[in-house]
DNA sequence: ATGGACCGTGTCCCGCACTC
DNA sequence: GAGTGCGGGACACGGTCCAT
């Protein structure tokens, strides 16, 4: 990358920019509006590509989130400031236009833009509509066991009759997520590792089989396959301190595969290549996304990225940390995380650890950052934790004769005495919870089933319906039973379907599909699908009653039951109609939350009326709004009832 | 009873002109 | 560059009327 080239991605970009502006204008957009636009993110853009040296055309989808991850940021504190200024005049405005929701728009406008004349791949950052979603999302950590999660879910996708030509590759890429995971490697980075960039004497001399190595470091640089945001990224990554005894080795016998399958053809010099073939970066990106779906329900905001964040936060904690703070948020031991301080700041500094200033820049150097400031800004969401378990376990010395001054003689030999020795007595956390390694179930060693019990009855009826577990045939009775009263709420025609069509197979499975879109429409952006956690109270003697309450109730909604609209229609004819309705509102209504509540209309229906329907519908209050969830709780009504065997037998 | 057409309301967001 | 008032479109929702 010379001088010359670096011009030309900044005109590039600048170019970008400007083609946005005509193209607004051509919308018909007044000249003051498009001004605004440009200036809710426009210097800030041109400012970043200057800075890290960006080349758009060559972004992969992490590093666009890494750019407007920090326009965004950018603009929120843009927001902060004005907040501050408001508040110092005593004002507290209602912003209209000028804030950061109104930019994180235009911004999305502008990537909309270039994903249509640009080729720019889809972002995530982008794709919430919410702004504040953003928000909470950005901070996502991948914990240990969510990272055996994601490798579980892995290792259930090459099991996959139709992963059968992949599994080579989805065996790379647990291996590249565990180096991202463990390293902090870019997507890029990772993927595109040469044999080349592995420094390792005892791959030269070929002779035990079964030796442990002494290191192995990964060179990243730039090469012609990576595509690396700055020159400062050439640094190395000694893998003997940053992987875990298991997981070295793991690595290392991939290692030693490859680099024979190298000796043979060096053209195909990639480490993570097939047949000359790598999975590309989006595929990878949307594999990972898929896999934390399965894990986390829709809207998790995680992305190969996220192992990249959770690395730099676990690192930080590792190198930083106290004991206590390691052994509560990581999987590494205390022992190990001494070793990985000896090695990295060098044994000198590590005798007066309170005082060494570099250990920041070693964690940025080792991100690949080019400033401190980079790194824990932008990745770091533990520096509070730091802050306190700093605060908390640094020494607090007093003068002894201040002591005496005050209270009694005091015993010392020395003229202080450190007082943290005496409040760490009443620790908070002496019995921390150790968490759990990562456990990495290699092909061979374990027999993997499709683990259903580790999925929720909600995940394997849509995973079913998707075609992913098509084996499960439980889901597929349960499909077949939503699909019968989805039609039979909804179809105006099917009123009348009688309970032994639930197993015919010539339902229409359209109405379940507009339920299931109605629901998620009420679903709120942070939540996963199945929202309604129904509140059973612990007194146990009446558990037994309201259980019997709710399945007749649930029994009278499958029968009678109608879904008009946004209502829950019963009708009032027959005489034992109302008591039907009694019956169903005594059962239902235990089982709402506090946010929850049922609202009746024409109830107690009027027997004269020729109008004698009971329209319920169900409430979600939040604050002093409410909003009609009636879909949405039928449709967690309806996965209750899938499961009650008792309400479908004959 | 059912479905279609129409309408009023409320909310959200956008565009524009304007001021400081 | 920040902020505001106003107008207006899109949309969801519910209500009403009417024909079948």
């Amino acid at each position: 990358v010379d001088a010359n080239t670096e011009e030309k991605s900044l005109i590039d970009a600048q170019l970008r920019l400007i083609h946005w502006l005509m193209h607004l204008k051509k919308r018909g957009l007044q000249l003051s509006t498009i001004e605004s636009y440009l200036g809710s993110f426009g210097k800030e853009f041109i400012f970043e590509i200057w800075l890290n040296k960006l080349d758009l055309k060559q972004q992969s989808i992490d590093d666009y989130e890494d750019l407007y991850r920090q326009l965004l940021k950018y603009s929120s504190e843009r927001d902060e400031k004005a907040v501050q200024r408001d508040s110092v005049k005593g004002k507290t405005s209602r912003k209209m236009h000028q804030s950061a929701e109104y930019r994180f728009g235009r911004l999305k406008d502008f990537h909309q833009f270039c994903i249509e004349n640009y080729d720019a791949p889809g972002v995530l950052v982008l794709q919430n509509s919410s702004f504040k979603h953003l928000q909470i999302c950005n901070a996502r950590l991948v914990s240990p066991l969510l990272f055996g999660k994601l490798l579980e879910k892995l290792e259930n996708l090459s099991q996959e009759p139709t992963a059968s030509e992949w599994v080579d590759h989805l065996s790379c890429l647990k291996l590249m997520y565990l180096l991202s995971y463990r390293t902090g490697l870019r997507l890029n980075e990772v993927r595109c590792l040469k044999i080349q960039d592995i420094i390792c004497p005892e791959l030269l001399y070929k002779e035990k089989e079964n030796t442990v190595f002494n290191n192995i470091t990964l060179h990243i640089q730039d090469n012609s396959y990576r595509r690396l945001k700055t020159r400062s990224a050439n640094r190395q990554i000694p893998l003997k301190i940053a992987l875990s005894e298991h997981e070295f080795l793991v690595v290392q016998r991939y290692i030693q595969h490859r680099y024979e399958q190298y000796l043979v053809n060096q053209q195909d010099d990639l480490l993570f290549s097939v047949n000359h073939r790598v999975l590309t970066d989006q595929c990878i990106s949307k594999i990972t996304v898929d896999l934390f779906s399965q894990i986390l329900g829709m809207h998790h905001g995680f992305s190969f990225h996220t192992l990249r964040h959770s690395a730099a936060n676990y690192l930080a904690i590792t190198l930083l940390g106290s004991k206590e703070m390691i052994k509560t948020y990581t999987d590494c031991p205390w022992v190990k995380a001494k070793k990985m301080r000896d090695l990295l700041f060098g044994m000198k500094a590590r005798a007066q650890e309170e005082i060494i200033q570099h250990k920041w820049q070693v964690l940025a150097s080792w991100m690949g950052h080019s400033s401190i400031e980079q790194t824990a800004s932008n990745y770091l969401h533990v520096l509070d934790l730091l802050a306190v378990d700093r605060i908390y376990n640094s020494p607090c010395i007093i003068s002894k004769k201040v002591l005496e001054q005050c209270f009694s003689p005091v015993k010392s030999s020395t003229d202080y005495i450190n007082l943290n020795r005496y409040t760490q007595q009443q620790k908070w956390f002496n019995s921390y919870q150790q968490t759990q390694p990562v456990t990495m179930a290699g092909r061979q060693e374990k027999k993997f089933s499709i683990e259903k019990s580790t999925l929720t009855p909600f995940q394997r009826l849509i995973s079913f319906r998707e075609g992913r577990l098509s084996e499960d045939t439980q889901a597929q009775e349960w499909m077949q039973r939503c699909q019968w009263m989805s039609t039979k709420w909804m179809d105006r025609q099917k009123f009348n379907l009688k309970t032994n069509y639930v197993y015919s197979k010539n339902l229409e499975e359209s109405w379940f599909d507009e339920l299931y879109e109605k629901a998620k429409k009420l679903t709120r952006p942070d939540e996963i699908i199945p929202l309604l956690d129904f509140h059973y109270k612990d007194d146990r003697q009446q558990d037994a009653l309201k259980e019997k309450n709710m399945v007749k109730a649930l029994k009278i909604l499958l029968l009678f039951g109608k879904l008009r609209k946004n209502f829950l229609h019963f009708q009032c004819r027959m005489k034992g109609d109302e008591q039907q309705i009694v019956n169903f509102i005594t059962g239902i209504e235990p089982m709402l939350g506090d946010h929850l509540y049922l609202e009746k209309q024409n109830y107690p229906v009027n027997l004269d009326a020729p109008e004698r329907t009971v329209k319920f519908s169900f409430q979600r209050v939040v604050g002093s709004n409410k909003k009609n969830v009636t879909p949405l709780v039928i449709f967690n009504l309806m996965l209750k009832m899938m499961q009650k065997d008792e309400l479908w037998i004959k």
